[in-house]
DNA sequence: CTGAAAGCGCTTACAG
DNA sequence: CTGAAAGCGCTTACAG
């Protein structure tokens, strides 16, 4: 008795067909205004609640997307998290939410969305097997990789212009005098990491100065470490490029211990542009990833597809922009 | 056709009936292990996967918990948001995330748990109406506020023991040796803050010690303006008992550009041992929430609570501890 | 242990 | 525009 009221009920106290209540909340259909009404006023007084999972049984679609989400310590993540509840819930689609601790995406993390038939997954900080994919394709759920690609663009992924931005950034510590360059980067399986450390290489290269590239992790301690390393060796450099903000912020707290001074021995460039990039303290030169329009550019590949499947790949990129602050 | 395959296909692979694949997928039955191997090779054969759907409304109950949460910005939330989805998903419970911008709820944030007939709610860092709990009351779907608790215990709670770790916190720092301190609380229509407060200040009155309270918002900027309007005043207190570490960190950077020694010439604590409290720039002495603890507590109510509905009110309380670090 | 059948609450051709 | 009926993919008494 799911909660309690049903269609039959409803009908019954309008006295009109369960097909009526049915035309009235689901919509699309015509129904004569007095039966609307009488419809309305009945399921009002009941407290009527269309049950979602037979709607979803017959029609087949869910009104439910799945959202895969690896790095939720990063504040990247749940801003990004919010914005598509928000965006989707204008929809009339709720969100089930998936913590995945797999850099690839496994078969138990994903089960239960097929379980649901949900109607479009979203993975965020991760990547997928092609192996594991072939099922989204089988059941024609929409993919979209967000802020993540993959090489051979067998997906579809949505993501900042990483390459693009990684060049101006170079070019801009380099117009600042820097000569002496140090990339940090996120883990070296992500393609964001890769591209941010190829743009800025590229460039790097192309002026024929000398660089460095140290992994790390896309953590604060990762960065933390990496600098205290690097400063362990006696060496210098005049500017880190950091794969995202809040390595960057380890980056600065292990300069400051070291009372290197920042922007005039070093300069420092997150990626990002996350809140706490602009905190006093830290006051960071970064890359600001437009969240919501990576996300309305998701959005509205979900729902096309959603209404008519194509599976469609390609990777789309969405312009971000250097926002200068104090540590360059 | 869900996804292609159903159990009607399976039995038919198998050479049994649809009884039996239902038998062997939903479990509690009774099926020899004859048929078992049947089902399960024909299942695997053709990658049946039931439809979770048919399952509820037949059921009527759903393996989905509805999560709401407003305060995103501040990690402690993402944190609770990871170990919900991980300790439910061990259960077979998915997590359907709801975003709210209301410090009390509302109706529409919590319209789509209703339609997909969730089998319990968690609320975080928000309040409902006890209007609006009629209705989770009268669909018998349990409800726990996390973090959270209302004066008349309408509702099941899950919190730290703020009363007695403000106290400590109280006691802590009077030993120190101040005896002039401040409360920066958060929201002041939250229990938590509330608390935290009285507490603090039961303690510092009972030592006839003077104190103030700043009202804030439990933000990075909140914390920091409210410094900032506190030393313009030209006033240095002994201590600041910060309502959460988020804010905290606000306070210590104001401090920190205003030349002022933590902890020589200030003391600050804060609340809730988010993973930045240990930071370097930080190492903040703060209030840890167990909140592992407090999850495993939530999620062993909702399941006594989907086995057999009490409506079960009352406030737990999960004892925290303090972290003694560097700003005290 | 197993199968045939009813039924969960909906949507949607099909007639009228 | 509207109602009666079929059916979505399951679970679960009911008989055997």
């Amino acid at each position: 008795m799911s909660n309690g009221v049903n269609a039959k009920d409803v009908a019954r106290l309008a006295g009109v067909s369960q097909s009526s209540v049915s035309r009235v909340f689901f919509g699309g259909a015509s129904v004569s205004e007095k039966t609307r009404q009488k419809v309305l006023a009945a399921a009002e007084e009941l407290g009527y609640i269309p049950n979602e999972f037979a709607r979803s049984l017959i029609t087949n679609k869910s009104k439910i997307i799945g959202l895969v989400m690896k790095g939720i310590k990063n504040p990247f993540y749940p801003q990004v998290l919010k914005e598509f509840t928000v965006a989707f819930k204008k929809l009339g689609y709720s969100i089930l939410f998936v913590h995945t601790n797999h850099d690839e995406i496994q078969k138990e993390d994903v089960k239960m969305l097929l379980h649901y038939n949900v109607a479009g997954v979203i993975i965020t900080d991760a990547a997928l097997s092609l192996n594991l994919s072939e099922d989204f394709k089988k059941f024609k759920i929409p993919l979209v990789l967000f802020n993540r690609k993959v090489e051979k663009q067998e997906f579809f992924s949505v993501c900042t212009n990483n390459l693009e931005a990684s060049r101006q950034i170079a070019e801009f510590l380099i117009q600042k005098g820097c000569t002496d360059m140090v990339y940090i980067s996120g883990d070296r399986n992500t393609s964001t990491s890769l591209e941010r450390e190829k743009g800025f290489f590229e460039v790097v290269e192309k002026h024929q100065l000398p660089y460095e590239r140290y992994d790390s992790d896309y953590s604060y301690q990762g960065g933390y470490d990496t600098t205290r390393l690097i400063l362990k060796k006696g060496r210098i450099p005049s500017a880190f490029f950091v794969a995202n903000d809040i390595m960057s912020f380890g980056v600065l707290d292990a300069l400051r211990e070291h009372s290197i001074e920042v922007p005039g021995q070093v300069k420092v460039v997150g990626f990002d542009n996350i809140d706490m990039a602009s905190w006093p303290i830290y006051n960071l030169t970064t890359w600001e990833q437009p969240i919501s329009e990576m996300v309305d550019e998701t959005v509205e590949y979900m729902l096309a597809e959603i209404e008519e499947y194509t599976g469609a790949t390609g990777n789309v990129e969405i312009r971000g922009k250097l926002i200068k602050r104090k540590t360059t």
